[in-house]
DNA sequence: CATGAATGAGTTTTCATTCAT
DNA sequence: CATGAATGAAAACTCATTCAT
């Protein structure tokens, strides 16, 4: 199983084509691989079976969409800075991509559990970012102390994934990162001390 | 085609079962029939289709579900207490049956396109069911004026249902309905007048 | 069984409207049973199964068709113009009908052997019709000695047939009685005495 | 779609063999593929679907059967020697092969409209064939000037198709080819100048 | 006599994966 | 390394017929 080599790109790209093309459920490996200009049985001496493709499409793909963002993370910013670098590369580098946009957020969610699972894996890390981010906001005192890091980590992804989500089944027809801002105001009250305290 | 009769429920409720079981794409029609007792051949006296049966499945399910949130809703509450009872009926009512939560969160959401597009429409009431609480809290000037209706509700639904399907991928272990306070909470807080301006 | 009575009748003009009209395949049992206002069960009370009913249909029409020619062909009349009545009965009864005659000449063509069989033999009577003339013409010595019966009956057979398909499958556009003078003719001229003697 | 190779004439002969057999509506693409020793896979790597298979059989077998007796008529031979060769090839090629003869005088009969429509266009090309001995005739003068030659095609060919049917329908119990000479008398009397006239 | 709801057997087609070249 | 022809398992849907009412 060769994991690198330049088909090994060209494979994974035609995937990430071929799925946005024509759907998760129209996209046979024979089609990935006339996409990708390669033999059919040559997507087998790269990947084991098509579930380790696709996984590997989202690997990949979803590597470098967190490499990118932790980058941008190592700064000295302050929690709530931070956030809102989290949300807006998130969105730049979902409007970089339109395809890719459209694959992970309608196409891949289609797959079957044990798939999802392993997709899944890959999203810890993404998700270990925001709860950094948590982490720092009690320690710098501006988010509520003892809150429960998962509801908060749900809070802030299913805000932005919902966002997007619904972006790109509008057909990607308004400008996401200019959502940026307003969505991690209504976050950053949602996390703050300085907010509503129902218990008034 | 029936659209009524004992059976008709037989066969959705058997659905539910069968998906909740073995997975959506692991629910042929004859093992729903036989889940159901009756023959293959009767499913399609009372669907048009396997994913006419399908989308009837979430209409029937989903519909009550709404209906149960919108009779609840009826009251003269606040915006804020209306916001409270709409996450804790959510919660609460996928608390009550476990097989529907994975349907409705899991399985029914690996479908292609076209099915979710139906999917959609049956939300979009629950969806204008959110925006009403919205305008309700605009009106008693407890949420931003002016506010994206659009983000506040996606964060709303969002945040919802990234922690419903978060519970239920850990199979149910812990008490949702107990997450409805904090999660109220961090919404209104997200929402409110009285919250951090990042402008300051 | 009850084998006459007004459903039957109307159970069998239903089937030729929906056979005319849908074609043979799509002839399901319900469809006929709509059609001539009862209920599917009711068919089974007046045939034996699918195959009766189709077998009664060709039976009762083709059984009249051949009552009529039968009739004009008791006169004192020449074997040649008895062919000729032959043919311009054939000809103007498909003329009368254009629903039986897609019925009888493309539809119940569809059957598979055993049914054709028993199509056949209903047919029978009518070739029988044809041999007497046969017959006729020999003893007149209008048509050549010691012929072989079986081949003339399927050049008559064959030609008239080929003749009313062929105007059923080009949609009645154009007179077909009119075409009995010149098919007779060439019959005649092939059956002949007075013709060309190929070991001259 | 590969349309040549062994297994594209495997199949094909595979499919004659099981419809002569089994007859059309009992032969199944499996049992199709068993008789050529394909996978039921293969079928479609070489046909686009069943029907697409069912015509191709008729089209090979159908085109080989009009090119010889193209070959035969490309002699000097006069029109009524030509026909003489048409109707012999007719019938020596269909008891050159028992099985053929069965699938085309009888079971590719009981397909439905599309499907015959599509054998029509092949069987075009025979009756071509028959329209210019027709024409030829009328040049030498010897059949009958401005005769309606849709007519006399449909008697040339009823008359032989009636005939070949008859023999398969009597499990070819007689020798069909000797009914060439009286057949090719009949036509040939019903076609000549030298014949009954009616008006006399 | 009449109804019509229910039955369940039966078949085409797709496509991930293999392996001889 | 690469090819692509071949495999064969798997599932939705139809419709003639029955029988309890």
């Amino acid at each position: 199983m060769k994991r690198k080599g330049p088909k090994y790109e060209k494979i994974i790209d035609a995937a990430v084509n071929v799925i946005a093309e024509h759907g998760y459920h129209q996209s046979q490996v024979s089609k990935i691989a006339k996409e990708a200009g390669v033999a059919d049985g040559t997507i087998y001496l790269y990947f084991k079976n098509k579930e380790d493709l696709l996984v590997s499409v989202f690997n990949e793909k979803m590597g470098t969409f967190i490499e990118k963002t932790e980058n941008e993370l190592k700064s000295n910013d302050s929690a709530i800075q931070k956030l809102r670098i989290l949300v807006e590369m998130h969105f730049k580098q979902l409007t970089a991509d339109f395809e890719l946009s459209i694959v992970t957020q309608l196409e891949l969610r289609q797959t079957n559990r044990q798939l999802r699972a392993k997709i899944g894996e890959v999203l810890k890390r993404y998700l270990d970012l925001i709860d950094s981010i948590l982490k720092d906001g009690m320690q710098e005192g501006v988010f509520v102390k003892n809150m429960d890091y998962r509801l908060a980590r749900q809070m802030i992804f299913g805000t932005i994934d919902e966002t997007a989500t619904n972006w790109v089944m509008n057909d990607h027809r308004y400008d996401l990162p200019a959502l940026a801002g307003p969505v991690h105001q209504m976050l950053v009250n949602g996390l703050s001390v300085r907010s509503v305290n129902l218990d008034d």
